[in-house]
DNA sequence: ATTTTTTGAAACAATTATTGAATATTATAT
DNA sequence: ATATAATATTCAATAATTGTTTCAAAAAAT
């Protein structure tokens, strides 16, 4: 296939379904670990609160995974939904501050139960260097660029303060990650081919805050 | 103004305008930081990636900020932007959960800078009980619900395992919190007068893991 | 006083979600 | 075993929502 007719055909499924995926992936486990093997579109809507229509449209983009009179076959269902996000792939990751965030990362088993492997956290701060969380080390954040080399690292994750994001992000870009996972509260400024994935805690709490107010107002 | 009334007409904000008033309002304090007191809706648009007419568009839900030939005074729409989000408020909070991810948040000073202040952590490990982060004490999560009717706390922050965060849900739900913040991979179920907002680490990863296997594929 | 800038509102376009018809499968009843 | 009813997906059409473009009016700059 042309590869731009191929770029094209991906990219038109967007990111607004892109986004309930992950969902239908969480419940869709929730339901195997339950021992429940067979949905409806219906019953998946009563689950995640889209629309049953939504959902089956939703999945459609992707192929016709369900069967008229029985609906989905959980396993199967969850199965395609990990290829389509990606999750059969094992990425290697390391973590560019070493404070809480980024030790809570490191920490977080689930991460790694779904293929990403934090290999290394880095950080300046001569007090954490050697520490280990789990057995993860933290190392001085001036020898990252030639670890993330030498061990073919996918994904640079951004846990540090603001002011030092953007050029942590010009490390790992010139490092040749393939993706950041970013949680400072900035917007990083990177080549195109590198795909960014911003956590907006500030933003999230300043929504649940709007929604706050509203509320008493009413 | 009729109640039902005045929540129609609050309610027919979209939730996307909301989702990106946040940014207008970091973009705002960064141009306030820098001595910039005016700016144009084509100047914002250069800093956030939304158009200068859907920028437009948004602020005009909430009144008309701006003045023809001038643009929109950068302070004045920065504390309006404030108000609309709840932000002058002060708001009373407390962790259940004080691992990693629950101490990360206690030490932010972001979060206290916008208004948010933790007034203690929860744990049922004993062997957290007792420490403290920064000066907010982390206690055993079995008094949590007396303090937080003692101190008339406004939002639940749950940073516990998936496991725990439905209990703890509930737990803040009876004490009276107006909000809770949950980072737990799992759908709260709570009565409607509850806002919940939930920061979803898993699936924004996922979202990460998705782009980065369509970029390697095409 | 005239030109330029810029908002705000309305018209238009695109995207996203729902509905309904057609079709296939399963379960039930005879 | 066969026919029938109920279930549930798929696909196309329609509706609703969201975003962009256009343009008149107002203010600022020259």
């Amino acid at each position: 296939m042309d590869k731009d007719l191929r770029y094209e055909k991906e990219n038109k499924i967007s990111i607004t379904v892109i986004r309930r995926l992950p969902k239908y992936y969480r419940y869709l486990g929730d339901l195997m670990n339950k021992g429940i093997n067979r949905i409806s579109s219906q019953e998946l809507s009563k689950l995640t609160g889209f629309t049953a229509s939504q959902i089956r449209q939703d999945l459609n983009n992707f192929g016709g995974f369900g069967q008229q009179g029985y609906g989905y076959n959980v396993e199967e269902l969850h199965a395609e939904l990990g290829k389509i996000l990606g999750l059969e792939t094992i990425y290697k990751a390391v973590i560019a501050g070493a404070g809480n965030l980024g030790q809570a990362i490191a920490n977080y088993k689930g991460f790694e139960d779904a293929g990403f492997k934090v290999l290394s956290l880095f950080d300046k701060n001569p007090k954490l260097i050697g520490l280990r969380i789990r057995d993860i080390e933290i190392r001085d954040v001036d020898i990252m660029i030639d670890f993330i080399k030498e061990h073919d690292i996918d994904i640079g994750i951004i846990t540090s303060p603001r002011e030092s994001a953007q050029e942590l992000a010009d490390v790992f870009v010139k490092a040749g990650v393939k993706g950041i996972w970013n949680f400072a509260p900035t917007d990083l400024e990177v080549p195109e081919h590198i795909v960014v994935e911003n956590v907006r805690l500030n933003e999230s709490l300043f929504i649940l805050s709007y929604f706050l107010k509203e509320r008493m107002e009413i």
